[in-house]
DNA sequence: CCGAAGGTTCGATGACGATCGAACCTATGA
DNA sequence: TCATAGGTTCGATCGTCATCGAACCTTCGG
């Protein structure tokens, strides 16, 4: 498995790369999304550029729907490698688990 | 307290800071450390912008001794805004708690 | 008093990355 | 069949950042 920490914190440096995996990771179902489900706010070339630097970090798993492409997180693998990360995540939204 | 996620994870994207925070991260006695010792091979100006860079985003104290500088983690505002985190930069390490 | 050691600040430079528009691809629906 | 919607790729541009050397400051030891 590559999971490299430096590559992962680099990914996660950007804001709109953040705000994606952090709306991933406070979602506990782990649905499939697609990549403009998130309201970027930027060009479709940019937003696909931001999901590339994110799939080849290991955070999202892409799957190529042909008409779309659908994205998950990878929870697992993530929270194996570095525990508690997707959580320091999901707090910045104000959810952390299964909040009241 | 400021300790925003976006400029930590950027302080900590870069491989530098990493070995300096997490060099301090395994050191449960938090000493306080000069800037040289952690043998990073850049120049003196680099090494002082990475040290900016660390003290800015909330990662470290920085106290000026006139002749040398001492730098200590901020393990409790870190710990208490970001549970785990330091954890996480200790284990890259090898050693992320009171290893055998 | 005078160096030497540890840091800092100040440009300058070079590389990487975020951003965009244009062109393109695929499938769904009219 | 054809347009439309969701994504991708390809340059190009612009800003930010890591890096350096030079000059400087402070203190400690001769």
């Amino acid at each position: 498995m590559e999971l490299d920490l430096g590559e992962v914190l680099a990914a996660l440096a950007d804001p709109h790369r953040r705000t994606v995996v952090s709306a991933l990771a406070v979602d506990r179902d782990d649905p499939e999304r697609t990549c403009s489900s998130f309201g970027l706010p930027v060009s479709a070339s940019t937003r696909s550029h931001h999901f590339r630097v994110l799939r080849e970090a290991g955070l999202l798993d892409q799957v190529d729907h042909g008409n779309f492409s659908g994205v998950r997180l990878r929870r697992e693998a993530l929270e194996r490698r570095f525990p508690g990360l997707l959580d320091l995540l999901a707090a910045e939204l104000g959810g952390a688990d299964g909040a009241p």
